[in-house]
DNA sequence: TATGAATGAGAATTCATTCAT
DNA sequence: AATGAATGAATTCTCATTCAT
């Protein structure tokens, strides 16, 4: 126990607790009790509520770029491509289901200052777009105005995620699967 | 001024303060100050802040079903009522941003208790179901599972509204509009 | 009791505890319970502590000038109307120690603004300029520079209150009194 | 740099920030940071707060006292003798302007216990008292109560330091110098 | 119905001090 | 002697809600 540090548990515990009862309801000193340290030391390692909230959400965005950074790869037929990265980001969300649910609520958030929360979104984006481009080129894509595509994808994103979410069960099933990619993919193919 | 009664300016003030700062950042005090009323007066209509919102949310989602309601005709062909349909509730949106975006805020947030989300979704959603399976039975919609697609469509209306609320100058724009529709229709359509 | 509103009962206990402990040393909540009110109210009253002082600079600031005021009159020799008015200021200070002892503490205190305190100042030492320079005309007042005088006579007034405030019984001794005029009007005197 | 001792840095931040923003408005982690030591070395040299400043308060006066004290000498008439100790310290108070502040600050603060700050006041007025005694036995000086001339030495002192701390360039202005002199003698003078 | 002063529990944050390294 | 992470009591201030008028 005294090996994760005092930070990463307070991290923890604020994850765990923002996902419960959102970042209003829940106290400070109740993250301090959760991660198991003094009141004091959630201040000494974040100087107050928000920046802890920010650094989570940054946190927590850097893992998931990172995870979808390393499934994808330019290898067979861009819907092969593209079906592999949906599928994979569906899972890394099964497998991780506090923070995926942490995303579904604060990456749209007021809590979350504009700034952070378009950096995000652009770093996670960023290939869809290029993939997009790329699709367009082949003409496999439907050329379609870029910002409007690239909201309707994290809108559908969250959507799956939501489904898959609200039935852990169907996560498994090949064909709900399926079918979510299929929706994603033919809103933008041609 | 004294044609709108208290409760309908308490109801205002609440609408205008819940998007601007959220529901946890809106003070009752402040609340009853923009609607000009004294601080017990708010709590004469509402027995507290939580019912005033979901109040709000109710009223809100009431008038926005009825709108859609007032759109739907079985004439034509069912793409055409699809599409009169989508662009009917985008334009209802750009009509009344500030409801829009407290439904952006709201629909999916902690605040308003599940059984009340629920209960919006289905009814708003409801006939968007009936649309699907007829295009089922009429070859025109592919045969996925319903509930996701129903968070598939709540999910790419969200995108959209999102989209055009954050660029109002598209809304008119034939293009964006056209893409739009195209994205949702083509993710359904067989 | 109920008589004395409540605000007036947070400006005495303010009053009292600060004198005691100090404005730091003086917690808000323990005002509000030597006022016997809740902690609420006093920040329903004045907006937060650092406001709460400087109402209460202000007020006994006034309730002094206003008593220095009713005792100046322009009969007899200068000297005259000048012991007149420090013995006055003297018996005020003995009358109101605890109001006496504020003001030791708190009219060159860094805890009020520059501005309130120069404010104050000027206000009180307004007419002692005048008394100056009316002096200096009638040939019975050094020519010195006056803001050098002025320093100096709230620097011996506060010697002299201070004195008697730690030795209340010399403030009735004729002989005491009499040295502290002529203290501070030999300093000035020609 | 390493040559004054970390206890000396200590004090040196201390003094500057005490003055800057008083006792109670300087953390100790924030002298800690400003003497370029970590905050647990400050309670290493000082056991708590209380202590540096009493400390702190000790030091400033048996410097001014020392400085005081070579100053005297019995030589010329005693109004020569006044006047060289005054005006030496005046020039003490503009030569250590921060000690000076410090004087100003704590000399009559409820911060400094009353036993320290009596020792001190008898420690630097202890020879002006006998200064005004010789006086006396030369029928130079009024025969008034010793401990009222006292205070108000006291107070005229602050008063003139506080003028010239307030207007630098003045100090070296040989009409201003004279002039507070020339109160502070005409006061006690027969 | 309407008012707004009063309430007091609860929140975020500060900070002097300790102590293992 | 020096460090700085950790502590937790204490502080200021907020705010939903009540109630006498």
């Amino acid at each position: 126990m005294d090996i994760k540090d005092k930070r990463q548990q307070i991290l923890d515990a604020a994850l765990m607790l923002f996902n419960a009862q959102g970042f209003h309801g829940t106290s400070t000193a109740s993250i301090a009790k959760a991660a198991g340290v003094a009141t004091g030391t959630l201040f000494h390692h974040f100087p107050n509520k928000e920046t802890l909230l920010q650094t989570l959400f940054l946190a927590v965005k850097q893992e998931f770029a990172a995870a979808i950074q390393a499934m994808a790869s330019p290898d067979g037929p861009l819907e092969q491509q593209a079906r592999r990265l949906w599928l994979g980001a569906i899972d890394w969300a099964l497998e991780h289901p506090d923070k995926q649910q942490f995303f579904q609520q604060f990456s749209l958030s007021v809590e979350i200052p504009l700034a952070l929360r378009e950096q995000a979104m652009q770093e996670i984006l960023g290939f869809i777009g290029a993939m997009i481009a790329e699709g367009q080129r082949l003409g496999l894509v439907a050329e379609l105005p870029l910002a409007l595509m690239l909201e309707n994808c994290h809108g559908q994103y969250l959507a799956a995620t939501r489904f898959f979410l609200d039935h852990p069960a169907l996560g498994q099933d090949h064909g709900h699967r399926e079918a979510s990619f299929r929706l994603f993919w033919r809103a933008l193919a041609l």
